[in-house]
DNA sequence: CTGTTAGCGCCTTCAT
DNA sequence: ATGAAGGCGCTAACAG
C-alpha cells in the first residue's frame, strides 16, 4: 500500500524558487547557506508541513542514526529498564532505537541479527539468550565493522566492548551478609553455569564461604534454569531436605521468588527460619519488601553505559576497542531481626 | 560515517549474468520467475552473503513493513507485555516494530509522533500519556491516512479503532467480591479521572455498591496519581482515619502496592483487618500472592488484539473503521480467610 | 519468463 | 552562496 504524496524538499524549493540542494543544505544547517535563505526555507517547511523522509536520507548517507538492541525479553524488569536507559541517552544524541527480543532462544537471536542488519542500524547493543552457544551470527556485524557492545550477559569469545555489573562482588556480599547474620549453612540457588553472570555470582559466594572457613557443601549448590517451575524444583530440593540450610543466596529474582513462595507454602518464616538474599532489581525488592535483603543492580545504568560506549565507538570510529566496564552493586538490607 | 560497501542485487545479477530485476523478483518469490532461476539466485545470494537493504526497498515502495508503538513507559509490566504481544504477531506477519516511550508526558508523546512519522511507519499503536489533553499531534497520522489504533488508555476524541479491557466490569467485580466477603465499608483508591480506564473502574465500583444498597461515602473515594509517593498519601488518608474502611479496591498496581506496604507498616493484617482487591497484572499478583485478590488484565492479549486490528486496517485499507474491542478481565481470588 | 528503464527523496560532488 | 547532475539499492511499469 502506498502512502499519500508527501511534501518533499523539492516542493519547498519550488515554492521559494530555489534549488533542491539549497533547501537540503539549509535544512541541514550547512554553513555555506545564508541565514536569510535558511530562515526562508525553515519557514516554508513549517508552512507546508514538511516532514523529512528519513528513508531517503538514510539510503543516501548509509547511516541511519539508529541503534539496534537485542535482549532476551522486554518484560523482565532488568531489561526494560536497560532499554529505558538506552533510549534516553540515544535520543539526546539524536539516535533512535530498534528493539528485538530473542525470547531467550538462540534461533530467535539469529533472526534478530538479520532484522537489525536489514534495518542498517549504526550499531548494536546485545545481551545474549540463555542457550546461545554459537556466536557466528554476530559476525554479521563485526565483519562489517558495525560496532557491537554486549551488556550483562556477555560473550567473551567475541572481541567487543562490554558492560557488566559486579556479579562476583554481589555474590560475595550476599554470602558474607548471611554469614554476618549468624547463618551456618548457606545454600545457593544459582543460574545456568555457561552464563558469565551466574558463574561470577557463584564464585563470589564461594569466595566468601572460603574466606570465613565455611565448609562448602555440594548439595547446597543448585543450578536452576530461569523458569518458575524449575525454581520451585530447586526450592523443594533445598527446603524439603531433612537437614535443610538456614539461609539461601538466590542468584536471580525468579529463584528468590520461588524460594519465598515455597517457604511460605511449607510454613517457614523469613528470615527467622530461613534467611534469604536475592540478586535483584528495584521493583522486585519493593514488592517483597521488607522480607528479604537484596543485591541491587540497575538496568538503567547498565543501559546508559552501554549506549555511551557504543555511541563513542560509532562516532569516534577508533576501531572497535575492547573495553570492559564493571558497574557496582549495592546490598540493600531489609531484614529487621538479627539471628 | 559510511558503511563498508555491501553486496547488492546487482552483484548477484552480474555473477549470474542476468538482470537486476530478475534477481529482485527471484528474491521476492515472484511467480513469473522459473524455479531454476530462483534457486540459482538464492544460492548465489547466500554464497555472496547478500543481505537485503531494507532502506532502499522501503524508499521505493514507500511501505516500511514497520509499525510504531507509543507507550507511557516500557518498564511497567502491562506495557512491556503488550509490546511482547504486538511484536510477536507483527513478526509473524512480516512487520517489525519501533517503540517510543512518552514517559507519561504529553510533550514527549508529541516527539514520538514525529519520530514515528519520520520513520514512515505503516501504522501506529498508542496508549496515551497520563497528562495528554490535546490530541492534535495524532493528526500527523490521521490526516495522512496512516492507520492508528489506541489501546488501554484511549482517546475518544479521535475517530479510531481501540482495544480496551473491561474496566467497568473489573471495578464491578472487585467491589462485589468485597461485598460478598462481608465487607461493610469499601474504599476506592483510584486513578486520574480524565483517563477512560479509571473512570470506568470507578463507575463499575459505584454500580456494585448501588446494586447492593451500600451507602456511597465520598471520603472513601480517593483519586491518586500513579506515583509511589501519591499512592502512600492516599493510603495514609484512608488508613490513618479513625473510622477507616474494612476494604479497599485499588485501581492499579501502584495503588495496591501502596496500600499493602502502608498497611504492613502500621500493623494491619490483610485480609483479616483489611481486605484488598487490586487491579493488576500477572507478575505483580504473583509477588504479592497469596495476600490479595486481583482483577487480572492481560497486556499480552491487548497488544495482540491491537496489532491484529491495525494490520487488518493496513492491509485491507477498508477506510479507518472505528471499532472498539473490549477484552474480558478475570477475578483471581487468593485470600483464604472468610470474614 | 526475463530485460530495460525510470525513479522513490535525499545528499553531495562539481561547477558557477 | 547557490545550481545541476548523478546516484544510494531497490522495484514497478513496460516491453519483449
Amino acid at each position: 500500500m502506498k502512502k499519500e504524496s508527501n511534501i518533499t524538499i523539492h516542493d519547498i524549493a519550488k515554492a521559494l524558487n530555489i534549488s533542491g540542494s539549497t533547501v537540503s543544505r539549509a535544512l541541514n544547517d550547512n554553513s555555506r547557506i545564508s541565514e536569510k535563505t535558511k530562515k526562508a526555507v525553515r519557514d516554508m517547511a513549517k508552512q507546508l508541513g514538511y516532514q523529512p523522509n528519513a528513508l531517503a536520507s538514510n539510503l543516501r548517507t548509509s547511516c541511519t542514526k539508529t541503534i539496534g538492541v537485542i535482549i532476551p525479553r522486554i518484560s523482565r524488569f532488568f531489561f526494560s529498564s536497560a532499554i529505558t536507559g538506552i533510549e534516553e541517552l540515544a535520543r539526546t544524541r539524536g539516535y533512535s532505537v530498534i528493539i528485538c527480543q530473542s525470547n531467550d532462544q538462540e534461533s530467535r537471536e539469529v533472526d534478530c541479527t538479520k532484522t537489525l542488519f536489514a534495518s542498517r542500524v549504526d550499531g548494536v547493543i546485545s545481551s545474549i539468550a540463555i542457550n546461545t552457544v554459537n556466536f557466528d551470527h554476530y559476525k554479521t556485524f563485526t565483519s562489517r565493522n558495525i560496532p557491537l557492545v554486549f551488556f550483562d550477559r556477555v560473550c567473551d569469545e567475541l572481541e567487543t566492548s562490554q558492560v557488566v555489573v559486579d556479579d562476583f562482588k554481589g555474590g560475595f556480599l550476599a554470602a558474607e551478609h548471611l554469614i554476618s547474620k549468624g547463618c551456618k549453612r548457606i545454600a545457593h540457588l544459582g543460574g545456568p553455569q555457561h552464563l558469565n553472570i551466574y558463574i561470577n555470582r557463584l564464585q563470589g559466594y564461594l569466595k566468601a564461604l572460603r574466606k570465613h572457613d565455611f565448609e562448602i557443601e555440594e548439595d547446597l549448590i543448585i543450578e536452576s534454569l530461569l523458569t518458575r517451575e524449575d525454581g520451585k524444583e530447586g526450592a523443594k530440593r533445598l527446603l524439603d531436605s531433612p537437614n535443610r540450610p538456614d539461609a539461601i543466596f538466590a542468584a536471580n529474582d525468579i529463584s528468590a521468588l520461588s524460594i519465598i513462595l515455597y517457604a511460605k507454602e511449607i510454613g517457614l518464616r523469613i528470615p527467622e527460619d530461613l534467611a534469604v538474599v536475592g540478586f535483584s532489581n528495584e521493583p522486585f525488592s519493593e514488592f517483597v519488601s521488607p522480607s528479604i535483603t537484596t543485591i541491587e543492580q540497575s538496568g538503567f545504568d547498565v543501559g546508559t553505559k552501554a549506549t555511551e560506549l557504543l555511541l563513542d565507538i560509532i562516532t569516534n570510529k577508533t576501531g572497535n576497542h575492547q573495553e570492559t566496564i564493571v558497574l557496582p552493586v549495592k546490598l540493600i538490607e531489609r531484614e529487621s531481626s538479627n539471628r
